[in-house]
DNA sequence: GTAACTAGCTTATACGTACAAGTTAAAGAA
DNA sequence: TTCTTTAACTTGTACGTATAAGCTAGTTAC
């Protein structure tokens, strides 16, 4: 005995291969069919369901069921495609990393698709899900949140499970010990400290975001750098901040710090030169000037260290070349032309001084507090 | 409110997608999902039916229902993409339009696609061969040099006859009359040099880039207000710069108008902010400052207005909600729903103010220089 | 004439029930 | 032990009901 929906199903399929039902023709109502075969709703709809599922039909919710065209069967070759995901592309050196890659690629004819995710983790769920339900050859990835635990780490052994490649940039999730391509935090941040120390420096301050990798490997450069210098660390004058704090907290922190003179460092750290921009409009506030009263250095080398009347100090970021690198490490894995050359990058920091930086003026100084 | 069925659907497909349901693997039962999710068994079937037409699970009656092992099968279900081709991609505003447009487009479940010119003719074709030789549902573009006649006038027209839909934002090709979404920048030109008009400046000096449309338009703002004023414009007053020239000539040319106190102006029409940033290295140079002895305004409204110690007066640019209509209009071409709502935008263009502008300390003022 | 409303159609979602049919493994009989 | 039965589970088919939501055309009100 045949199923009932099976018989509606073949009834219909029938009327669209003999021509009863043209492309685009409205075929009979659900209720209609009801009446005509004496079967329920339920019944008729699952005849439907399967139909269009498999592209018979096609329905227009509150117009009816129509007959769709199947003569568009031509499917043209896609070029292979590499994803990029990324935290926040529009800002600070991301987008020259995105350029590096897009340019290595589109020479090496790949398409670049592009996810965003705003730091989100859903957002970042919702890129690999698209990424694993369609053709994609490879990822180039900054991690979301890199310093916690990242709920999405099953979507990253699925990839290695389906043999789809990926690279870290920035930064990576030490469980998962990926390609990745990033700097040398923590001795970016001992260099930029140990500038500072040699230069006579012994209050520091240090503001350090605490919510991706980066942030904490660079303060342990921070507090290495005092360590082996033998100057002791005032707790006080490290701040960190999460992304969301960004635009409030450090520069409030700061402001107190500079307030008072006898909490006031005679230099300042910082995470990197997004920081330096907003510290110094403290600085400004507070009728210091740099590097006379207070030196300051930045990190990744952006062109905001030369935007301003200040040319500030900065440990120099590899940006679009890291973007390249990344291309060409996934391409690599991706053809397998070279299964040994392909591996992770750590960049060494490069530090690039200009009029940010001084020996402090008070301890030997003459400048009144 | 999203259907239940489909919130059962998406939780299956995440399972399958992160690896906890491994290909073969079995499944949970009907009646387990049924008392998790505390729905109707219709409601699972119906989501597990879905899932099952779409390849990503079969079932075995009286057995369970399975992952599929989609790894041949993968091919199929490619997403729809929208190409984006821009000049500069990681320079200045331009990722924040790219942001506004991938935000928009993924929600609406687009690929986006990656172009960078360069402003590079020849990247620009081979972007658009590469588009026109793969299924592309739609492009947002950033003309090339678009003051000049385009040689790749005709990969555009084809699109047309293909009927793929295009979108041109920040400029556009006249003899294209393409559909666009571009500031008024004929306004903002007039609206910065006005103001300082207003202020009763006389001899204003304006920096213009020339093989784009933005930068003519600008000028003839520039020029118009002058003549509505009846101000004469001094020649000598006025440069222009190509993309190529852009880190040499602006800066040398205002060098020379500044050193000469005859020819110095008293305020300052830079193309954009970028420019701004150069100039104000320049008028530093000269020991001028700002606004007491120049006023100068900027366009775009960019967060470089807000990094040096001058924060300087600027014209709103749209940016992020540039790229979000962007993707709207394309999204609405392609998908048809309302033919008629599709239309170019022309922003007007906002005045915001800082403290880089005031009354010239010379002619009719009170400020001491 | 036009605009707003409404009745009546469509499909969409979701609850319920019942029984059929296939599989598996434990319980019971040989 | 080995075979058979059966209980318990799985998915499959099929019915009924209700309400929501989208579209269209005709009617009404202005």
């Amino acid at each position: 005995m045949t199923p009932k929906y099976k018989n509606v199903k073949q009834f219909i399929k029938s009327k669209v291969l003999d021509g009863s039902y043209q492309p685009h023709q409205k075929i009979h109502s659900e209720y209609e069919l009801v009446n005509y075969f004496d079967v329920s709703r339920h019944t008729i709809r699952q005849a439907i369901g399967e139909l269009v599922s498999e592209g018979w039909l096609y329905r227009e919710h509150g117009v009816g069921t129509f007959c769709a065209d199947r003569s568009r069967f031509l499917q043209q070759p896609v070029r292979k495609s590499i994803a990029i995901i990324t935290t926040y592309m529009s800002d600070y050196i991301f987008p020259h990393i995105i350029r590096g890659a897009e340019s290595y690629l589109s020479d090496a004819c790949y398409n670049v698709i592009l996810f965003n995710t705003n730091n989100d983790l859903e957002k970042e769920k919702s890129a690999l899900e698209n990424i694993l339900s369609q053709r994609v050859e490879g990822i180039i990835v900054e991690p979301t949140r890199s310093a916690f635990t990242n709920p999405n780490i099953n979507y990253y052994l699925n990839l290695e499970n389906q043999q789809i490649p990926f690279v870290m940039i920035n930064a990576f999730y030490e469980e998962l010990e990926p390609f990745h391509l990033v700097m040398n935090d923590e001795k970016g941040g001992y260099m930029q400290t140990r500038h500072l120390l040699d230069l006579g420096h012994e209050k520091i301050a240090g503001i350090f975001k605490n919510d991706d990798i980066q942030g904490t490997r660079r303060m342990k450069g921070f507090l290495k750098a005092h360590r082996e210098a033998g100057t002791p660390v005032d707790p006080n004058q490290i701040i960190t901040y999460s992304t969301a704090e960004k635009f409030g907290k450090p520069v409030e922190k700061i402001k107190q710090l500079l307030k008072e003179a006898s909490q006031r460092p005679t230099a300042i750290v910082c995470y990197n030169d997004e920081l330096v921009i907003q510290v110094l409009d403290v600085i400004r506030e507070e009728k210091l000037s740099v590097p006379d009263d207070i030196s300051i250095i930045g990190f990744d080398d952006s062109s905001l260290t030369e935007t301003t009347e200040i040319k500030f100090a900065s440990i120099k970021h590899p940006k679009t070349k890291m973007g390249e690198d990344a291309a060409a490490l996934i391409v690599d894995r991706i053809e397998g032309a070279s299964e040994d050359r392909a591996e992770s990058i750590v960049y060494e920091p490069e530090l690039v001084l200009r009029n940010s930086t001084a020996a402090p003026a008070s301890g030997t100084s003459s400048i009144a507090t």
